[in-house]
RNA sequence: GGUGGGGUGGCCGAGUGGCUAAUGGCAGCAGACUGUAAAUCUGCCGCGCUUUGCGCUACGUAGGUUCGAAUCCUACCCCCACCA
């Protein structure tokens, strides 16, 4: 019988853990948290692997947690960050909770029977901590040495680091112990900046204590071009609809690179290995049709829009990259597009003679027009699929499809649609 | 508080009076090639215009010297290192 330590390492979620973990697991499942920024109101796909680390963990019949840092988002923590974080009001970070819950519902069954995920927020145990009762409780059972061998600490020595940010390990360690003696949490898990935060936890536990608890973390991704996972041309790719569109958000799996693509499925999907496997086969058999992205983009797609968005999104998809005639669709494919691609109106006056560099600027496929005049020269817009070459191009009533669409283009993969109103 | 070093375009980093809208690298955008990939090559990469050119804004902030300043002078602000 595997325990949620082999299906995690299975799938490469296992960058390091403490020494007898597999012992305890053995042994039946844990109640185990991972620890959150609301510092926004969503959540973005690099938040994703601690989010699958729970949801496994809770399939594999144990409790997850989800700590909000309500009380941590107003210090700071020092590992692999250069700058303070933004102070947030409780009334925000009340609001971030809430939209960050519901995404969260996607991945984790908060009314499961015996082992519902919870959320908790250490404002709530963080703000009335006296400061005397944790130098006591906590200060005390840490040398300064053990403090400046952690790597947050000792990359931080040459260029300076504040108190704050100094004691923010103890203060994380003691959110470990809240959880451990509160509900018997006996797990963290995080990225593996978090590495040197999650042993003090344990370590605070054990003297504290005398109980074992465990630590695990994540590897950090990155893509196999050199840059950060889960950033797109627009930044972030988040999960809220209103923030990356659907379409968007299928479009990032499906331009995975394609050395990338089995680790994100792993990574990223519930996916059964064996499975993953035979995808992968179809994908080295035949890279060109990338069967290993379009499951990657529609699993994860469906798992957080849901499947009749995700239909949508193929839809528009074909359209704007088949070889579909443009000047065949229907009013109703229109339709589809403006939902997933942005979307401007213009009224038929101004349509008429409007000038295809003010048009490119106001949809927001240019920041300047300066921007979009190069553009063109490089021809790289297009007009309703046609590439345009003349810088001076204007638009007028004969560019209308269906009666009332204009479909423009920034190189393949940017769309806007103009929309002319009667 | 003392001494020294520094603040240049998204980032790093050249530039010490005119040839500088500012070398180079990274990131980004477009084109070719492709598979809506990767790699590679090419072009672009402050804003605007009636675009082989012109105008405006810009080298921490505010003044000054000069025909002319990112470059010199003064004051102020900020950062860093060492010392206290």
């Amino acid at each position: 019988m595997t325990t949620l330590l082999d299906d995690l390492r299975a799938r490469g979620f296992v960058q390091d853990a403490t020494p007898g973990l597999a012992e305890r697991l053995a042994t039946g499942p844990v109640t185990g948290y991972v620890g959150f920024d609301p510092t926004a109101d969503s959540l973005h796909v690099g938040n994703l692997v601690p989010v699958m680390g729970l949801a496994w963990l809770q399939r594999s019949g144990g409790t997850p947690i989800v700590l909000v840092g309500g009380g941590t988002g107003m210090v700071g923590d020092p590992s692999g960050k250069r700058t303070e974080r933004p102070v947030l009001s409780l009334e925000q970070i009340d609001h971030n909770v809430g939209r960050i819950q519901r995404q969260l519902e996607q991945f984790l069954d908060f009314a499961a029977a015996g082992n519902a995920a919870r959320v908790r927020n250490n404002a709530d145990w963080l703000r009335p901590l006296r400061l005397m009762d944790f130098l006591r409780d906590v200060g005390k059972h840490f040398t300064l040495n053990y403090m400046m061998q952690k790597e947050s600490v000792k990359s931080r020595m040459e260029s300076g680091i504040s108190f704050t940010e100094f004691s923010y390990m103890l203060v994380q360690a003691y959110d470990f112990w809240h959880l451990w003696r509160g509900e018997r949490c006996e797990l963290q898990m995080g990225g593996s900046d978090q590495w040197g935060n999650i042993t003090a936890g344990t370590e605070l536990i054990s003297r504290r204590e005398g109980a074992q608890a465990h630590g695990l973390v994540f590897p950090l991704l990155t893509t196999a071009g050199g840059g950060k996972f889960g950033k797109s041309e627009a930044g972030n790719v988040w999960l809220d609809p209103d923030k990356t569109s659907p379409y968007q958000f299928y479009q990032f799996w499906l331009n995975s690179d394609d050395r990338d693509v089995e680790r994100l499925l792993k990574f990223f999907t519930f996916l059964p290995l064996a499975e993953i496997g035979a995808v992968m086969a179809e994908q080295v058999a035949d890279p060109g049709k990338r069967p290993a992205q379009r499951r990657l983009a529609e699993e994860v797609t469906a798992r957080v829009h849901g499947a009749a968005i995700l239909r949508g999104v193929i839809q528009a998809s074909q359209i704007l990259f088949g070889r579909l005639d443009l000047a065949q669709a229907g009013a109703e494919v229109f339709q589809v597009l403006a939902g997933e691609i942005p979307t401007t109106r213009v009224s038929r006056e101004e349509l008429e003679g409007l000038a295809l560099v003010d048009a490119l600027v106001r949809v927001g496929l240019a920041q300047s027009k300066g921007e979009a005049r190069r553009g063109v020269d490089q021809r790289g817009f297009s007009v309703n699929g046609a590439p345009v070459a003349e810088g001076d191009r204007r638009l007028g009533a004969g560019d209308l499809l269906v009666g009332s669409y204009v479909l423009l283009q920034k190189g393949r993969k940017a769309f806007a649609l103009l929309i002319a109103d009667r």
